[in-house]
DNA sequence: TTGTATGCGTTATCAC
DNA sequence: GTGATAACGCATACAA
């Protein structure tokens, strides 16, 4: 390995001189310049990436926190990623499979030094325990979390939910199926707060509360929903999931069972991630790709100290053949 | 930010005894280990990895490199993460988007001591020169090739091909369709080799050189096949697809034409990702987490200079109702 | 069992 | 403009 030393030797100069062309800062002659880009080749040298982090304290890499990385999260870690690159800064993966400890320890390399700044997409602990480490460098979200210390991303999913829902109403779908997230989720309260008002405002249309399921209910899958509604006698005639992918699969169980979307029964997801477009089904556009550019642009902020704006978010219908 | 200086001097020994103990190396008795133990806990003292990295010349760090991380990376991506982790390993992400050059500078990442090691997942470049950059470190990837330098987990897919056609001929398939990767790719390669070999064992069916295509072709997405299928005079009873996801955007296509699956056009995949439940698709399995694994087993075997035996890999057709 | 001295490769701060 | 020297924080031969 040749170091520094060994192009200041050849090119008959200091170590420092060389140092200030390898890292272009300060003055060195047109002259002197040259021989030491003519040593440096010749020896084939290549500056230490190891060596600089630990001079400047920093490594230009993010964690990227998850559950897992699966469909759900590949369009959000693929525009994270790309935005990253374009500025020059790493993404570190962390699968934590839900682990609590897993999250700390990923939480934790921040204060190791070992990267610059977090991203979390899921998470496992609760807000209290993250948001003391933000002590150590800067964290965003693209979940919903109200906390100065912690930006976050997320779009107002009572909007989409009360226009998703008004939306079924405008295809003459009458009684409808939530299918929610975890009921501790944020997006959830919203979630819940717009389903309520939206049959305050249509006092004819009946609430029907066996068809409203949160994620910690047994009914985890698309697949046990579909089945629970071939299997039921008062059935919705329109099914709304917080996530595509649960609203795929219970497409694909319909499928088998013999029941048309959307003439039997209307189906709408939200996120409109690739597999939505697979299947023809109506969703929300929540701007993912937006989402991860704001959240990486928060974190590049505050390591470089610049000023930031988010780029608005709008969610927009996007309707396709899962309903009428 | 307190360094083992500032412990060494708390607990009055010298820094060197402190290391031992952050370290767990080398001897030191009980009675200062605790005097050290308790001084750095009152300072907090936490280990700085840049240092640590300095000192080992190394960063326990794996690159992954893809063209982009979508739902076809995800299996391998989340798989190898996960075995990565549980080594004490940290993956990092380089989005390509195809580009040569951008592909070259995340090979060069192992030079500047970035990563310790190089995962390929897609590439641009050719492997003549890709192959140069082992001299900095393990490399490892899971698409065929056959080089001393490179791991390669690659399954046969001349075997998994011909399987797959004597599978459609038991269900009664008479005239099918090929829709291959890249022409250049060598799983393409084994492909239109085991797809000769099929039509010369079975000399009644007759090879229609119109429906053999390969990626360069202007018909890039499953969309485009089922249109071309839908609007075709000649046309066959089945189409074999090189990846799942091409497959899904066909039959998600050929739903909206109104064309019946099995009945008017059997289809078949490659891969068993998680769309392929969705839709329903017969498709092979090839264990992209075993291969992942071995991957990752190869590049950590190789660092650590341990053994390297991969796990046999299988292929497994996987049937579902887009065949008869 | 512990301390001393030196190295890892680079950048920053001074003089000159 | 350039060069000596000291950081950056830790690890490790070697001496004691």
């Amino acid at each position: 390995m040749t170091t520094i030393i060994d192009v200041a030797k050849k090119a008959g100069v200091s170590k420092s001189t060389v140092s200030r062309v390898v890292s272009n800062k300060g003055y060195v002659s047109q002259e002197t310049r040259q021989k030491i880009e003519k040593a440096m080749h010749e020896l084939g040298y290549i500056p230490n990436m190891l060596a600089r982090n630990l001079q400047s304290g920093l490594t230009k890499t993010i964690a990227f926190i998850s559950h897992d990385f699966n469909q759900h999260t590949s369009i959000f870690l693929n525009a994270f990623t790309k935005t990253a690159l374009n500025h020059d800064f790493y993404v570190n993966l962390y699968v934590t499979g839900g682990d609590k400890d897993k999250e700390l320890d990923a939480l934790n390399l921040m204060k190791y030094k070992q990267v610059d700044a977090i991203f979390i997409f899921t998470r496992s602990n609760s807000w209290d325990k993250i948001i003391p480490f933000k002590k150590f460098g800067p964290i965003s979200t693209w979940h919903r979390i109200d906390s100065p210390d912690i930006y976050s991303s997320y779009v107002n999913q009572y909007e989409s939910y009360l226009m998703s829902l008004e939306f079924l109403l405008t295809r003459d779908y009458q009684s409808i199926g939530h299918i929610l997230g975890d009921e501790n989720n944020k997006n959830t309260i919203a979630r819940i707060k717009a389903l309520n008002h939206f049959y305050d405002y249509h006092p004819e249309l009946k609430k029907d509360c066996d068809w409203i399921f949160v994620n910690s209910s047994h009914l985890n899958t698309g697949r046990d929903i579909a089945k629970k509604w071939a299997s039921s006698i008062h059935k919705p005639d329109a099914l709304v999931f917080y996530t595509d992918f649960i609203a795929a699969e219970c497409i694909s169980e319909l499928q088998l069972l013999g029941i048309k979307v959307p003439e039997d029964l209307g189906i709408m997801g939200f996120d409109n991630s690739t597999i939505s477009e697979i299947v023809h089904l109506t969703t929300v556009d929540c701007h993912l790709e937006t989402q991860a550019l704001n959240c990486f642009n928060y974190l590049h902020s505050q390591l470089k100290q610049l000023d930031f704006k988010p780029k608005d978010i709008t969610q927009d219908l996007v309707i396709r053949s899962s309903t009428k």
